[in-house]
DNA sequence: AAGCGAACTAGTCACCGACAAGATTAGGTA
DNA sequence: TACCTAATCTTGTCGGTGACTAGTTCGCTT
């Protein structure tokens, strides 16, 4: 470092925290490690997030965001099944992303940018369902987006925190579209 | 207090920190708080869980055999569905106990009787999906045991960290039902 | 009743998040 | 160019936390 000023700390920060959660967890992600990291004061980073929860919030939204566009990046001709197996391949590819996702009591409580993002990603799905062939259902659209959610998320959520059987297999998202495929596309 | 020795320390601690969790959130928990709280001195904790994760790791593998209580006591002539409400019921009624289960990076690495809790729990939920009495599925059990696990889990999840969309109402135990009847019994 | 080991206390250390005050510098203005 | 103001970053500090150690109290067995 040459400079006193870095030049653009708030997203070399960022950056470092996702490495810092895929490599030693969460519970490692301190800002202080961020700030050795990336090779700043202590109190650097704060002056860009406010405090601690304000990066999260921050990594959260960004987080959100890239889940969306992986979404919307799926063929709206496709069927629903490859929607979930986006979310969860997602998850699984970004296991830090996901991880600062789901935790409200880090968040910076009531952001309403936060609310944004995952407002985009709730009409992202609402888009996958509304979009797949299938228009005879057992529920409205809104049950069903709900029920997609929940079971891609599930799935995620288990697979990561390494509670799924041995029987389930090595390949995550072959799994995750042959549940899926079971209840949404096997009727 | 009168006595030197608490009694039970290990059960009161296991008890405040359902309190300080549920009252305070996951974050608030300190081993210092849980000592104030049952008038003990900071490091008393310690003597009986090792460590925080040792503390961590006990209480989820209690909220493990409760939820796996709350499955078995679901009438096996019930349907699956009603197996899955149990699940949700129990996240929802005890949020402190579901927020210490699923977090890995909190737990001591590796513990024997906390694998051996969650298999329990495991084979609850095949033993649901086994009793459930439409037979002509599209997956094999495994797959619609991991199919329902990650349905309902899903849904708790996040109904927990609100991020539900309003148009799902305010019933969670209602839209649960309504959402795994439909995939699950929906036929 | 004696003492052994478990239960608990008291003290300490490194580390963390937050805050305050000061140093540095980029970028707009005269 | 020279300034100068606000944003950026550093340094120092404070209370709180988890973990460790040494010492104190007491239940229990023999």
């Amino acid at each position: 470092m040459e400079t006193y000023h870095h030049g653009d700390l708030r997203r070399a920060i960022l950056d470092a925290a996702v490495l810092e959660i895929e490599e030693n967890g969460i519970g490692a992600m301190t800002m202080r490690h961020l700030a050795r990291r990336v090779g700043v004061s202590h109190a650097a980073p704060a002056h860009h997030f406010g405090d601690k929860a304000g990066l999260l919030t921050a990594l959260a939204i960004e987080a959100f965001d890239r889940l969306t566009d992986q979404l919307l990046a799926v063929e709206p001709t496709d069927d629903l099944v490859e929607s979930g197996v986006a979310y969860v391949r997602f998850a699984l590819d970004h296991p830090a992303h996901f991880a600062v996702m789901f935790r409200p009591e880090q968040h910076r409580a009531g952001d309403t940018d936060l609310q944004a993002a995952q407002h985009r990603t709730w009409v992202a799905l609402e888009r996958a369902v509304g979009n797949s062939p299938e228009t005879e259902r057992a529920m409205d659209e809104t049950h069903t987006t709900v029920a997609a959610w929940s079971l891609v998320h599930g799935f995620a959520a288990l697979w990561l925190q390494n509670v799924m059987p041995e029987q389930i297999g090595e390949d995550p998202e072959a799994a995750a579209r042959r549940i899926a495929s079971g209840l949404f596309s096997g009727a």
